[in-house]
DNA sequence: ACTGGATTGTGTAATTTATACACTAAGTAG
DNA sequence: CTACTTAGTGTATAAATTACACAATCCAGT
């Protein structure tokens, strides 16, 4: 193995290093996040978010996104970078320095399955998460917060989205990740008004009862924008 | 050295972990950077910001810490973590992953210093660097627009001045943050009316003309708060 | 002692943005 | 045709932001 040295010519040891992906959807008008059971060793059967350690000569993101198809099914997905955390005593093993992504899916687009590297793997309730492995509960929070502020002044809300929704789902997955209700009129008025999305032709009606509108985002890629 | 496995029990390479800090501070109404110039190998005379590898079983924090203080003669400020880079082709020697740090300083309370680790040391304009080793430049870009919006939500203006100075340097220091000038009468009222300053008794006088009072930080920790 | 130069310090009106709030419209089922 | 359910809409008030110009204080120089 290649080791980088420092001035003095010494070898050194480094942190092994590790990406682990946060892979948040609002279903059922709650937020969720896709945890995975570990299989085996001293962390067996705790559940934690998907991820893995990292080839020399691959980047973070690469790793990332190798480990989700690999261990969880799980492909294509937008995903940014939110921390690094990197307490020695995080994982009991030895130590490792933890990149942390995250994602936003729709889950109806979207089918992780389990594969041999996890006992299990299932969508669970970000509010009441079982006892997580490592300092997984910690990024998590930390992920929850940071999604909190971007829903609020970019447009990633679209990811949480199919491509066309009505403005009550829009507004509810609003609700689901901020925790609290808004405002009907002045929520619908805000986000056509910043042009977040557009009205189609097409209407959807599910219940005995007026058919709502279908929309669509004006743009499908993160955009910096005042929502809330 | 021991290595992490994955779960066929085979040992893995992961990159080697090193953190580099992005120290700024105001000096002459323009905004600076804390360079240093390498001494030998390939990236000799080049510029980059101070960083160094990681220990295994040190804490990220407390590495950045150690290398400014060896390094740098930099001690006791405060570290805010900015992102992680790790594309494999960012340090020509062999994958290294950089966690990023940031700080911010009042020049006149802190005096770094070249040491045997490096050539020179200085401040640099952000806007105007020199040719950067690594993905520096790329770092520092990231870490510019970082401080940009964190001046405008959060009081860590407190940071780049002394503990007394008058609402002009205040308003000095976020124009050329920011890059733009501001409004004098309506920057005061707002710092007062936050209340992110206070006014003291003390008042300062530089030239043949009325002296300006002294402001103080109310407080003189991270704090989130609208101030633009 | 008076004047000129330099920097500090202050208020108000106009505009824009955010908030609070309740009923009608459209469809289906019975 | 009535009852039910969800979709869809406007206005008035309050709050925040913006634009803007001159008087106050001090010293230096004459």
């Amino acid at each position: 193995m290649k080791h980088k040295t420092n001035n003095l010519g010494e070898p050194k040891k480094t942190p092994a290093v590790a990406v682990d992906t946060l892979i948040f959807s609002v279903i059922d008008n709650k937020l969720k996040i896709l945890l995975i059971k570990i299989l085996g060793g001293a962390y067996k059967n705790k559940w934690a978010i998907p991820g893995g350690l990292v080839d020399t000569n691959e980047s973070l993101e690469k790793a990332a996104s190798r480990i989700l198809s690999q261990k969880a099914g799980v492909d294509g997905i937008y995903l940014e970078q939110l921390a690094t955390f990197g307490d020695p005593k995080r994982d009991s093993r030895g130590h490792s320095v933890s990149v942390a992504y995250f994602a936003l899916v729709n889950d109806k687009l979207f089918y992780p399955k389990t594969t041999e590297y996890y006992a299990d793997i299932a969508w669970k309730n970000v509010d009441t998460l079982p006892t997580m492995a490592f300092d997984h509960k910690k990024i998590i929070e930390y992920g929850k917060e940071r999604l909190m502020s971007k829903l609020a002044y970019s447009n990633i809300a679209y990811a949480l989205l199919p491509k066309e929704f009505t403005l009550t789902e829009l507004q509810s997955v609003y609700e689901a990740v901020l925790g609290k209700v808004l405002d009907k009129r002045n929520f619908r008025k805000k986000v056509q008004e910043i042009k977040l999305v557009k009205e189609t032709t097409r209407t959807r009606q599910l219940g005995a009862n007026r058919p709502a509108k279908l929309f669509i985002f004006t743009q499908r890629h993160p955009r910096i924008m005042d929502i809330l």
